[in-house]
DNA sequence: AAGCAAAGTTAGCCTTGGCTAAATCCTGTC
DNA sequence: GACAGGATTTAGCCAAGGCTAACTTTGCTT
């Protein structure tokens, strides 16, 4: 088990930073288009409830989410996507469910599957989403 | 594809805040135990360029492990685990063989498992572990 | 044994993403 | 049409985890 290069060891550290960014603003346009397609509308409340914050880290978190052009900036109304925002959570919820698919046909529970998932998601390559979706139990 | 409980929602997502918090401790021991066995020491020159940050803040996140009782604290001297770090190290390498090993096993190239498994290893929980160790081709 | 280069640390800054408390806005009810 | 209460935002705090720049320690070389 021979140490990996150096330089080839950062590149996936850096990686990893890097979806962390992001994750955080999948998450909120994803919730987001799916409150909207399920309730007609997405309030602060409601992101605040389902993701086991405070209202306050909400706004918060929603101040840079339309600094970088992912949700329409409306204060006091409901909250919608952009156009970039739509597309952003497409590929979430896409992503998502191959993953969940893919647990579940792996033999792993369906709550434990939910569970993980929301993780694992944000930490695929292309490469290996496609394996899940090839993946056939 | 109704909506989540909200509750269960949230505790999804408070599960992944807590795995991030963990996962930089994790990266640092296993990489410090791996350091130590294949080149007989560890020191911050060497976190610094295999995870592609500086040295001021490779020192600044060994405070917060020494705090936590995971490195031994000797200034100036080359890095060492404590025993509640080796036990880490251990389960965090253990889990890290198990994701590579499946990730190979499913298909994925070489370098996109190394590169997946970085970020996925910190997500996993045990059921999807087992899952992943029983899969065979 | 001195000096210098490399290694390590410290100081001070920034962003993200949590929080509480307080202020402000909106809305339904009377 | 006022107003109470709920929804939202703002202000100010904190820790984690990045950075640069400056300083200290170590250890090699001569």
């Amino acid at each position: 088990m021979a140490l990996p290069d150096p330089g080839e060891q950062a590149r996936r550290f850096i990686k990893v930073r890097e979806a962390h960014r992001s994750e955080v603003q999948q998450d909120y346009v994803e919730l987001i288009a799916d409150l909207v397609a399920e309730q007609g509308e997405a309030r602060v409340t409601d992101l605040a409830e389902r993701f086991g914050v405070t209202t306050a880290t909400v706004a918060n978190t929603l101040a840079r989410l339309k600094r970088d052009g992912l949700v329409e900036d409306r204060p006091y109304r409901s909250l919608s996507l952009t156009a970039a925002g739509v597309a952003m959570a497409d590929a979430s919820r896409r992503r998502h469910d191959i993953v969940i698919g893919f647990l579940l046909r792996l033999g792993v529970s369906p709550a434990v599957a939910e569970l993980d998932a929301e993780g694992l998601e944000h930490h695929l390559s292309a490469e290996t989403l496609r394996a899940m979706e090839a993946f056939r139990g």
